[in-house]
RNA sequence: GCCGAGGUGGCGAAAUUGGCAGACGCGCCGGUCUUAGGAGCCGGUGGAGAAAUCCGUAGGGGUUCGAGUCCCCUCCUCGGCACCA
């Protein structure tokens, strides 16, 4: 009779719960105990439920906290909910209900999914980040940033007064471009200072500039750029929220505009986000994603003067330097704001509407282009600095305004894009650069890679490295240009024009500058409305909360900002606020965020690379600066589950009259919405008829020797993979229908014997049988098949056999080295192993019992809670001592060792385990079976691997 | 195109330092109990072969007594980036 899973698991989820048996100490109460943070990427609850891959990686980290705990462990596993956000208010506004409710409810279905997982969570810490108790800590974060600005010479954030004070007492002055720069004077560089003095003191500045020079420093600031507007969601959307053009949720058309926003200066951290990540074990792929997205790119900027105009120079950024001397032309971006400076009047007709046409022209069609260059000759000539060459300057678009300076200097001889401009309109192309091996580069494309240069005057015959060292020298020293970094990275976009997320802690004058409110008016509570939807424009949904947005403070009236933080917000820093969550005066105690800090190992998916990743580790560097947590970076281990895909689905493609084609003929394989749902589509190869994917079933394939093929026409190839689960798609599995089916125990166990946890797999719900098995199987074993209520009938007190004893011990050991490495699907195969051999038993002798109960807790708590009690004990097994293997039980009186002849496998022989090399090759070459192969050959070597095998060379 | 990860039975996967390839689970085959089996139990299961034996870790080459594992080349799959000067 199969054990009643859902009576155990109920029963033993409440006695967690009312007993608070998962509460994580704190400092003060935990003695002695080492600490293990143990963390989730905490969900947003969305209104569909917990998915599959959800629980992947919860049941890793739940496996890896009740080990630690039966080790001793004090650890913090907490879990909480990331609830503002995107999704929850579209189905608000769809549905017609306050987001607060759809939240709430979401929540609680999250809640209710999780706990039937058995997931030892101390939900004494559960977090919500649209509760204004949390927000309100998010909105004082946000202060500390609008608080601070980043000293370039430390390398840190520092409070904003510092900057004052600095520029009070004339350390720093102010640039012409209102920027904030050290005091010549201070730097001996008195005999210049005179003449080059254009930089002006602090007090010489007038009230309102001196507060935009503050304004411009500080790290949160405003600024008016183009940002991504989304029409479709009615908000901008950051860099990294826009992916191939359209919003990442929704999928909407994306178009760039200027709009006035708040920014949050991560630009200023790049360097530190860079070289930290080598402090990190995060897997490699991530951290290579994190320095793509950063993207640092060391160079020089060089000025370039106009010809005929000799006030006016144009800065271009490169990389390569040594390439100077194989300019032969130079190209602005369309938008450049010397553009219109510099183009003649016979020209301006053509610049127009070259810029007209690139205007009508989306990211997507740009991109579609690839190679096809265009652009147009703006009529000007700059001049070369290192030979005084006249070249043309072009606008195209392949020169990004947003990259550098918007200018660049064209090698065609030597990149890539300037090559295939060049050949585009006729310009010419000059090697600079030869292979430092001698070989001669192919014609037809640019030589990139470094060597030597030539045709370059002063750093002819310079290796590429050294060549650029000097050519800056020189320059610098004619100062027409200066060593210069770039980063892709761009300062974070931190506004939303949407209702359901935090307000910003903001006033705003009747100049439209920021005013920050004080500390003890957080927190700012969302205003209760009635509409809360998109107004269609830029303008927010909070302008409408008339009572809300106007206020009197000192006898001046103030509007307050009525954009909102984006969803990303309250995941910068929730990891902290477990720590101590009920925390009314700080948002987290610097005692506990010592003890706990950093997070000792973090889980979640790999579509967080860019987003949470980022944003998480900026916030904490700055609160690191500015004194508020003790370590520098949050995560010091990090893993990705991989994704679970759905079940491996088998189509065949047909061309529009329905006949079959061979999947060798298909090219091209992708998805499509057609209206009725997702389907394959493909291309025959050779031409662009479109073939369309029928879903098979199992029995309507066959395996043949290298893919599979239909079974009644073994002719036509069959494309075999398997989705991601998606809503459209139809192959989401849910996890209430797998607990209800099977248990939680069941369910924990088959995601985590899928495979290594950071490998992609699909689902496939036919395997789960093998794991109810298991459990069935080890019920039976201990407590028998129609046992009395709450006894173990199959448990005896003897001694273990031998050979069951060091299984036991193997196990012992296995599991726990697993466990410790996440490497939980072997060493499920060992619980089963064991499991299979205590079957084979009459009676279970209690030791062994316990043991395997004790090991199988962390996977299959429920079920092993219910076995520890019946064997007796009245408390949870949460906290016991996990089992220790003795080494002396492992080895064995006899060990079997391979014979090999000339590396084959000939025959097993089995010898003492002490049996010294002699007996143990003179046993092998006995063996009747390896005695064939060795006979009549001339033995000329023999080898003993101790402990390995025997290997005999003829 | 560039970067990263990977390719092992019908399927999911194992395999410390180079040392018995395929642990464990699914499926499949045979047996058993049963009124019944989509339950349980026992046995088998990489391919070919009656067997001896041979062949097998994407393909090709190399190093080695010995290669899934190390080196070189090629192919394929997945993920990321993609005019970033």
């Amino acid at each position: 009779m199969a054990y009643n899973f859902t009576a155990i698991e109920k029963k033993w989820q409440r006695y967690w719960l009312e007993n608070k048996t998962f509460a994580a100490l704190d400092p003060a109460e935990a003695g002695g105990m080492s600490k293990a943070y143990v963390l989730d990427m905490f969900p947003y609850p969305s209104g569909s439920g917990l998915h599959v891959g959800h629980p992947e990686g919860y049941t890793a980290t739940d496996i890896i906290s009740r080990y630690l705990r039966m080790k001793g462990v004090n650890v913090l596993h907490p879990m909480g909910w990331d609830a503002f956000g995107l999704p929850a208010e579209q189905y608000a506004i769809k549905t017609n209900t306050h987001p607060r409710q759809t939240t709430e409810r979401n929540i609680g279905n999250f809640r209710r999914q999780i706990q039937m997982l058995g997931l030892s969570y101390d939900w004494d810490r559960e977090v919500d980040t649209t509760d204004p108790d949390y927000y309100r800590w998010t909105q004082w974060i946000f202060l500390q940033l609008f608080n601070s600005y980043f000293d370039p010479v430390d390398q840190k954030a520092r409070p904003i007064k510092h900057l004052l004070q600095e520029l009070m007492n004339e350390n720093l002055v102010v640039a012409p471009d209102g920027s904030v720069v050290l005091n010549p004077t201070q730097e001996g560089m008195e005999s210049i200072a005179g003449e080059m003095r254009i930089e002006r003191l602090w007090r010489e500045l007038p009230a309102d500039e001196q507060r935009d020079v503050i304004d411009a420093q500080r790290l949160a600031y405003m600024d008016e750029i183009p940002v991504n507007w989304c029409p479709g969601l009615g908000t901008v959307l950051s860099n990294e929220e826009v992916i191939d053009g359209k919003s990442e949720v929704g999928g909407f058309a994306v178009e760039r505009r200027p709009m006035r926003q708040w920014m949050l200066r991560i630009t200023a951290y790049a360097d530190r986000l860079l070289a930290d990540l080598n402090l990190l074990e995060w897997p490699e792929s991530l951290k290579e994603m994190q320095r793509n997205w950063i993207g640092k790119s060391v160079g020089a900027e060089v000025d370039f003067e106009m010809d005929g105009d000799e006030d006016l120079a144009v800065s271009v950024f490169t990389t390569r330097p040594d390439t100077l001397y194989g300019a032969t032309y130079m190209v602005l971006a369309p938008e450049h704001p010397l553009v219109d400076r510099i183009t003649p009047a016979d020209r301006r007709e053509a610049v127009e509407s070259y810029r007209r046409m690139i205007a009508a022209r989306s990211d997507r069609e740009r991109m579609a282009d690839g190679k096809q260059k265009t652009g147009v000759f703006t009529g000007a000539h700059a001049v070369n600095p290192v030979n005084g060459e006249k070249i043309p300057v072009y606008i195209a678009d392949y020169v990004l305004m947003g990259y550098g300076t918007g200018a660049i200097m064209a090698v065609p001889a030597h990149d890539e894009r300037d090559f295939d401009f060049a050949r585009a309109n006729n310009l010419p192309i000059r090697p600079v650069v030869k292979p430092a091996d001698g070989s001669t580069p192919p014609a037809d494309r640019a030589f990139v890679g470094e060597g030597i240069a030539i045709h370059s005057d002063v750093i002819n015959g310079l290796p590429t490295a050294q060549a650029k060292e000097k050519i800056i020298a020189v320059l610098d020293g004619e100062g027409t240009a200066h060593r210069s970094v770039n980063y892709k990275l761009r300062d974070w976009l931190f506004s939303r024009q949407r209702y359901w997320g935090e307000p910003f802690p903001i006033l705003l004058d009747k100049e439209g500058r920021a005013v920050a409110i004080d500390e003890s008016e957080l927190p700012l509570r969302l205003p209760e409305m009635d509409d809360f939807k998109p107004t269609g424009t830029p303008e927010p949904p909070l302008s409408k909360a008339a009572d809300w947005l106007n206020v009197q403070r000192d006898g001046q009236t103030y509007t307050r900002e009525t954009n909102t933080m984006p969803q990303w917000a309250g995941s910068c820093w929730y990891y902290l606020r477990y720590i101590d969550p009920h925390n009314k005066d700080r948002f987290v105690d610097p005692d506990k965020e010592r003890y706990w800090m950093p997070v000792d190992l973090y889980v979640g998916g790999v579509e967080h690379a860019v987003l949470h990743l980022l944003y998480a580790r900026f916030w904490h560097k700055v609160l690191f600066d500015l004194g508020h947590v003790s370590s520098n970076e949050p995560f010091a281990r990090l893993v990705n589950q991989g994704l679970i895909l759905g079940e491996t689905e088998y189509h065949v493609f047909e061309s529009a009259s329905g006949s079959p084609v061979s999947a060798a003929e298909a090219r091209n394989i992708g998805e499509e919405n057609t209206g009725s749902g997702i389907q394959l589509v493909a291309y025959r190869k050779n031409g662009d008829e479109k073939l369309i994917g029928r879903r098979l079933d199992e029995a309507e394939v066959e395996k043949v020797a290298d893919g599979y093929v239909l079974r009644d026409n073994p002719a036509i190839r069959v494309d075999v993979r398997s989705f991601k689960m998606s809503k459209s798609r139809g192959n989401v599995v849910n996890p209430d229908q797998i607990v209800g089916d099977y248990g939680a125990d069941c369910f924990r166990l088959y995601e985590m014997y899928m495979g290594p946890l950071e490998a992609q797999k699909p689902w496939n719900t036919r395997d789960i049988v093998g794991m109810s098995r298991f459990l069935n199987a080890a019920w039976r074993n201990l407590v028998g098949d129609d046992e009395p209520a709450g006894s173990a009938v199959r448990i005896v007190d003897s001694a273990i056999p031998d050979d069951l004893n060091r299984q036991m011990h193997r196990t012992i050991r296995k599991v726990g080295e697993d466990i410790a490495a996440l490497r939980f699907n072997t060493a499920i195969a060992e619980l089963i192993k064991l499991n299979n051999d205590m079957g084979k038993l009459t009676a279970v002798p209690r030791e062994l019992a316990e043991n395997f109960t004790l090991l199988l807790a962390p996977f299959a708590p429920h079920i092993a809670e219910e076995l520890w009690q019946r064997l007796g004990h009245h408390k949870s097994l949460a906290r016991r001592p996990w089992p220790t293997f003795d080494e002396s039980k492992l080895a064995e009186s006899t060990m079997e060792l391979p014979v090999q002849v000339n590396g084959k496998l000939r025959d097993r022989i089995s010898v003492p385990a002490d049996a010294d090399e002699q007996t143990i090759l003179a046993a092998a070459a006995k063996s009747e079976k390896v005695q064939p192969w060795l006979a009549g050959k001339t033995l000329r070597k023999q080898l003993y691997v101790p402990g390995k095998l025997v290997n005999f060379v003829v």
